[in-house]
DNA sequence: TCGCGCAGTTGACCCACGTCAAAGTAGCGA
DNA sequence: TCGCTACTTTGACGTGGGTCAACTGCGCGA
């Protein structure tokens, strides 16, 4: 409706073969002919704003959604009636995964802020899945990935103090901002101080304490949604409970 | 070696179209000529006995694993050296499925007590994937299944005290059991009080304090590894912080 | 059959974090 | 510009469950 919109709408059409996240999203791997097969089924919407719901829990499942700019949080009811936010999604980033296997969406998806979003019709997604044997694979990967993140979260919930937990949220995020091309020092939140506490099984005021904690012992610069990174080594010596598979020898010598 | 192996080694080389679990496994849905197809990739070898691994983190990936009979933990280390369990595998549950991301296997398997397994080589599985469509749906399936029990549990372990996380495993040992054709109310634990605990993100002693005052309560008969559920209704009652979504009226009216 | 060792139980203590409360502050609509 | 609301911070307090320690008893091997 305002100009903003118009121009945003300019920018989503961009064709997988041409999109900055291609290599971090599905298309990565695939042969440019494939890509433009599988881009001749991704439908591109209007972008969401802040609040805009993408998808609700008990929606019968159509589509996968890869985020193309924003953020989104996945949540869903306790019975007590407060959300549990189950998931933050960046760019490149796919949702609705686990809605496949019984065909409605067990959780619901919100934008975080103004948000681009590619739909994959999922039934389409399968038949040239299986004419397409590197995308075929792709898509095992990606579920496979998922399956391993949501792993090492378990871990973290089931393992690791307040301190730790903040501490690997904020290095997540880092890494996820430095893979889409953005500062892994100097970044906003878009999310509150009671989504991300919901999200890691903490209380909002834990979370605000810890941030602050964390700017009185000079590892970060916080203010509200704004985090500075000062000293990441610090916040990666915090995270000793992670499991130790997957980064061996990450500190050579040190 | 002895008389009970050789009798064991009968029993595995079940085919999959004359399997007991073949409503819960892989080949749920599938046409019996595909069956088939996928029956003549499956390898079955020896069993394993208690303590053996089927895996260890690290390895390269090459097969899936799906449980005959017995049981299997997966489990990661920490960097202080302990173990983190991170999930339970009962007959007809595929392992091995956070694995196909990077090639290597993010986790450790080992038996909990003497178990069969099934062995699929993954690259021809894939094969077969792309021209079974049918199979196809069902590996995405499967992938998702994962997912969604996977956040589940990090909601579980997110937001639950330690009576509702013990009260939520144990309802999901007696469905998986009644599942299986086994008593949903009568059975034996193949893991220690130390692994369920590592699981739920509790200590092994408030797992044990849990057990004596449930037995208290008269809600269960608790000996050693023998566990009955005398009030299924009172357990389920205490899982109030569950996900709200997946059990609609699950109590119509009562 | 005995004895060792490990799994499980139980008790005592205490601390990390949740809860409750109140004050401060940014953002937004009228 | 004001004032409302939602978010954040900070403090005070209570407690669930972790930790440490001692005891019990089953099961296995010699």
């Amino acid at each position: 409706m305002t100009e903003k919109n118009v121009i945003s709408l300019e920018k989503i059409k961009v064709a997988c073969r041409d999109c900055s996240l291609s290599t971090l999203c599905l298309p990565m791997g695939l042969r440019p002919e494939d890509i433009d097969r599988l881009d001749a089924i991704v439908k591109r919407s209007r972008p969401l704003q802040r609040g805009d719901n993408l998808f609700r829990a008990g929606e019968s499942f159509r589509n996968l959604y890869v985020v193309k700019t924003g953020a989104v949080k996945t949540f869903t009811q306790t019975n007590d009636g407060d959300e549990q936010v189950v998931g933050f999604h960046l760019p490149g980033e796919v949702l609705g995964l686990d809605a496949i296997q019984d065909g409605s969406h067990g959780c619901s998806a919100r934008a975080l802020e103004t948000t681009a979003i590619c739909e994959l019709p999922f039934e389409r997604l399968e038949d040239l899945s299986a004419n397409i044997p590197s995308l075929q694979h792709q898509m095992f990967r990606l579920l496979s990935k998922e399956i391993g993140q949501e792993a090492e979260m378990m871990a973290l919930l089931g393992r690791s103090t307040a301190e730790e937990r903040v501490a690997s949220f904020l290095l997540s995020l880092s890494e996820r901002f430095k893979r889409r091309g953005f500062s892994a020092t100097d970044f906003f939140l878009s999310m509150s101080r009671q989504e991300i506490g919901s999200y890691l099984g903490l209380a909002l005021e834990t979370v605000s304490r810890l941030f602050t904690r964390f700017q009185d012992e000079k590892i970060l610069k916080v203010e509200r949604k704004h985090v500075q990174i000062l000293d990441v080594d610090r916040l990666r010596a915090m995270v000793t409970h992670q499991t130790s598979v997957e980064a061996p020898r990450a500190r050579p010598s040190t």
